[in-house]
DNA sequence: TATGAATGAGTTTTCATTCAT
DNA sequence: AATGAATGAAAACTCATTCAT
């Protein structure tokens, strides 16, 4: 029953050529969750291998179950950490101090923004409403910091409806669903679009564009007497 | 999915009433495709399995591959008929002989009524997605059938312009993006929003107050003094 | 999934080099529950490994899977057919027609000389003891099987005290467990017994005298006025 | 199971009151042997996790191999305790000063108590079984041990036979075995007898009429004219 | 045309053991 | 003496596809 002793690679002490220490159980799991990421987002969860994710990393398979339990547990994780790092920035956004119509500008234009860079974040989640979101439904954490997007978008229409500014009777997720929608498609259907119609929605040229029509639509939409 | 696919008739394995073919290959091909559909569209490519459609089936594996040549094979044919249904459906629109508003809110309306309906087309599509779109792009009648679509709208904006109701600077194409994202969307991503905010987005309590919402925040749009 | 096909014995069109049939599902199944049988026996269940049985065998692991599902359909399959052999033995005792003291005498001795002779059998109840018989007890038919024998013994038992020659404040299941327990253990536990006092109990010096220890220490505690 | 083993108290891993050692290596093995007991006897060596061992300890896994060596090592330790614990109780008998049917009368008691209570060690003979008692054979004191226990039975037979009690055409060792076999059964293999007819055998309704039964039955084989 | 049986290559997961601190 | 991190080898299991009848 013995196993594999033949030779032991025995490093220096602490550091590697790099200078990464070798012992930095932080660093291995970002290591391999960055990997993960890469790879769920661009395989989804049945067609990534944990074989691939595991090469692609600083270290072996097996430490990916020893720190995630298993190739659902790592994915879980993936999901978390994407979910997190957006409702993170939203969090920053401090839109309490704007106009409320110049608020909204801003938080039309940081989902905007957010979802054209992160195409691995629209990606999982993507691929994760596949899955009916049964993953993301274990999360703790998940519930609670959405919650805060909701909290944000109604003080905005709110203030704005205060100021007789913004039209009463929109429901503040509906608001977040027309404005996530149409950024959220430009780059989650880019695909499809682009090999409909020949271009790639999602591409540079579109992005200006685009960016403006989101905006103007949503605030014509608010707008008292549009 | 298919028009005709609400019941699938079992394909007769015996003689039938009288003098009718034994089997009959048309329906055994519609049979594996109407599986196949709701198979990749529950799983995905990758997490569909061949056994599984095979085993729902009126008849076996062999004659999935005898028909469709591999999984992939299968997958392209889903793909192509579901795409096929919605625009087929878009021609039968006849929107050039209404007033161009009118055909406008006609047009958002089948878009939200056909994906609300059709959730099976929403998430293929999203499958498709996660393939880079790279199985549809092999399709040869695809793209001819999308560019009606595009014409459709082109028309429609030009006549709205020309009667001085619709903004000018509109690419219809664009148009088309903004209307489809808002009606994929609160289907396709249902179950991540579900997860997130407690509510689905694609739930009959919302579908009338989602409707109205798409087509008030367009019309605004292209309006043209809005 | 389809399994185990019912009637169609597969028609013999083409044989290998010895003349046993290549499609022949019942020898495969047959042949891959032999080996496992060996295996489960010589290893335990855990101890035992998937290749090794599917290397001994005719056919590939992935047949294994194919008609047994696991490695635990496996082992179960294989405890339910060495407990079904057994106790279809013991069913053509033909005890009743025997004079009760000739057939108690009859049925120890079946019962010696069954184990004796079927080691596997001892080992594969033995560990499946280890597994507080978790898995036996999924059994469907091993409950009903087990009733027989203890009728059987009833009966024995009932005519021997109506006929005088037997004490009647003895319970069927325990004396069946007596002379089991003897028969059992003596090969069961050889090995430990054997490093214990320098000699295998269940070795052929000892059998015949064992045999008649068994046979005589039971009827003795049976008679009436012992 | 050990003597000493009711409430395994912690191993400390801060200093205690006052002025006493940090690290206790004896309470360390003791501790790690007494948890290792427990899951070899529950899942047998094979179905034993080191890593589940040593989580239940109070020390780690490192502790486990300092210590123990192997997995194997560690086992063997655990058979030779647990074998070492019946052996020096039976020694304690004081058999020879007894009227050789009381003292018969008392060994088969013994036995038959000590099987019903260490149940660990009916398991762990069990499992030694299944691995051909390659471990117990390397134990240096096994051996010389167990030979007390024969001669015990021999001069308990020679003194019945002298007082013209016994039989004298008996082999102790086969005494033991008839003996032992009993006691060891019902517990050794309660589940699957449990399984098969619905009650366990070594359970506390039945535990006072099978002692009755053994002693009662081994007495009337050895007496003389039985 | 139809079908159950069969397969090889791959995929996830487990495990006893050792290393660096 | 003690510990969390790390590992290589092997184990169980899966899957799309093809074969023989």
């Amino acid at each position: 029953m013995k196993k594999g002793s033949k030779a032991a690679p025995a490093a220096p002490s602490s550091t590697t050529a790099e200078g990464r220490r070798k012992y930095d159980p932080e660093e291995t799991k970002r290591n391999i969750l960055d990997i993960a990421t890469q790879e769920f987002s661009a395989m989804g969860l049945a067609g990534a291998r944990v074989d691939a994710i595991a090469e692609r990393t600083n270290t072996t398979k097996r430490m990916l179950y020893y720190y995630f339990g298993s190739k659902e547990g790592l994915y879980e994780a993936v999901l978390e950490q994407v979910y997190g790092d957006i409702r993170a920035l939203e969090q920053e956004l401090q839109l309490a101090e704007m106009d409320p119509e110049e608020a909204l500008r801003e938080f039309i234009g940081f989902t905007f923004d957010y979802h054209d860079k992160h195409r691995d974040f629209v990606r999982l989640v993507t691929i994760e409403n596949i899955h009916a979101a049964k993953y993301i439904e274990q999360s703790k954490t998940f519930k609670a910091r959405n919650s805060t997007v909701v909290k944000t978008i109604e003080d905005l229409i709110a203030r704005g409806v205060a100021a007789g500014k913004f039209r009463d009777d929109v429901d503040p997720i509906d608001l977040h669903l027309m404005i996530s929608s149409f950024c959220f498609h430009r780059v989650g259907n880019r695909h499809t679009w682009g090999a409909a119609f020949g271009r790639d929605p999602s591409g540079p040229r579109a992005r200006a564009r685009h960016r403006e029509m989101i905006v103007d639509a949503v605030l014509r939409y608010m707008r008292r007497d549009g």
